[in-house]
DNA sequence: CACTTTTTTGACCGTTTCTTGACCTTTATG
DNA sequence: CATAAAGGTCAAGAAACGGTCAAAAAAGTG
């Protein structure tokens, strides 16, 4: 599905120019050309906002506050000539970057794609969902719960990976302790058993549900 | 346009999976198995270098020092074990970071990221970074909240931008120090502790808010 | 050089987490 | 049903971690 970008922009002919390049480069455009009319689009959840903060009659930054309180996407400022002062003040209010007019509409572009990145990055970080709704983050090592951040500790949160990124594999004790702590690690794996039981109580207690299965004889398994 | 990384490794099978992943990640990517072909594959102008140092039949601190010669981007040593030597060897020969085998996906990428956000810095000129209403001026290595400078020193300085460039990645200390200080610094990782206090205490201070967050067992993290 | 500022180190303490061992419960099997 | 083996629970001590402070060491400055 194409980026969403939102043009906030008094001067039609502006808008107009920019909104036929950017769907030329494949975005899906709206444009407004007000305040009002921009939080009337907020709810076609762009995924970048350009935002002409010197439009008339509008107050950029008290809008760009507004904005910010309804979505998070990046809010990049379109200005006409910017003091200082007015860089940090729009920052301040929220805005991720801005650019000065007039500008190439291969640096918009640049600057666009690169505000995209970012959030793509961290969007795409390889967040695996096992079957019920539970979310890992693997890169920011925490376990979500509608929304809700479920605490593990670090081991917690090392089982709980390893777990999940083998579902459907069983493993005996044993094993898991080699490939969790280490080959080399020289302690009693038993210690596997405090963990899932320690798991398994935080998941319950905060979701209601069984995701650990023990397999009688065998040992445990992430239930898909 | 995504970024381009050349993966330099003898074993086909690493190869392989490091470029699905990483093209799974949405970089462009080009492999190599011996010095030669790495050499022939900088045309591609790669903006992150994967190098394998203990290529059987290549010496890689030459090989590596070649490169440096040819291209300027970021250099990533991959390698089994790595003394202390290896390390300082490594880094004169123009290496920027190290990461051992086995590693994970996930630390790879993390890593790949961090090079990548300090480089794009410079290219776009990117001088202002705002977060939750504080900015930092990258180019003035200033911070500012409400348009009041909260001053810190190189290093507090230093510590915060690179936590507010790699916002909401969790870094332990020893990763922090070794990014920070540089990974032939040959002190004590334990100084991280002492700088997120005094930088917390700084900002705490001026803006009332606490912007880095500890992850218990895990390390620290600028919110977002 | 004397003085200030910054950086680094070491020690201490409270807290959190990890690990262990003892004991209890369930399951398989003769 | 008795028994052994596997799994589950609990509490407590050990270890690791993070926060704080003060002071030493190093770097910068007039």
């Amino acid at each position: 599905m194409a980026y969403r970008i939102l043009i906030a922009d008094d001067e039609p002919m502006l808008r107009k120019l920019l909104a036929e390049h950017l769907e030329g480069e494949g975005y899906a455009v709206n444009t407004a050309g007000d305040g009002g009319e921009v939080m009337g689009l907020l709810g076609t959840r762009p995924d970048i906002i350009l935002l002409d903060i010197n439009m008339p009659g509008v107050d950029g930054l008290r809008l760009c506050r507004d904005i910010r309180d309804a979505v998070s996407c990046p809010i990049i400022f379109l200005t006409a000539r910017i003091s200082e002062e007015d860089k940090v003040m729009g920052l301040r209010a929220g805005g991720d970057d801005y650019i000065t007019k007039p500008f190439s509409l291969s640096e918009l572009s640049a600057r666009i794609e690169a505000h995209l990145r970012r959030d793509e990055r961290q969007r795409r970080e390889e967040s695996i969902i096992s079957s019920r709704g539970l979310i890992v983050d693997l890169r920011g090592r925490r376990v979500l719960w509608e929304g809700q951040e479920i605490r593990f500790t670090k081991r917690e949160y090392e089982v709980i990976e390893f777990l999940i990124m083998n579902r459907n594999q069983i493993f005996d004790r044993e094993r898991m302790y080699e490939l969790i702590w280490g080959l080399d690690a020289g302690g009693d794996s038993r210690v596997i058993k405090e963990y899932v039981r320690k798991i398994r109580q935080k998941l319950l207690e905060a979701t209601g549900k069984e995701f650990i299965e023990t397999v009688w004889g065998m040992g445990y398994r992430w239930k898909r």
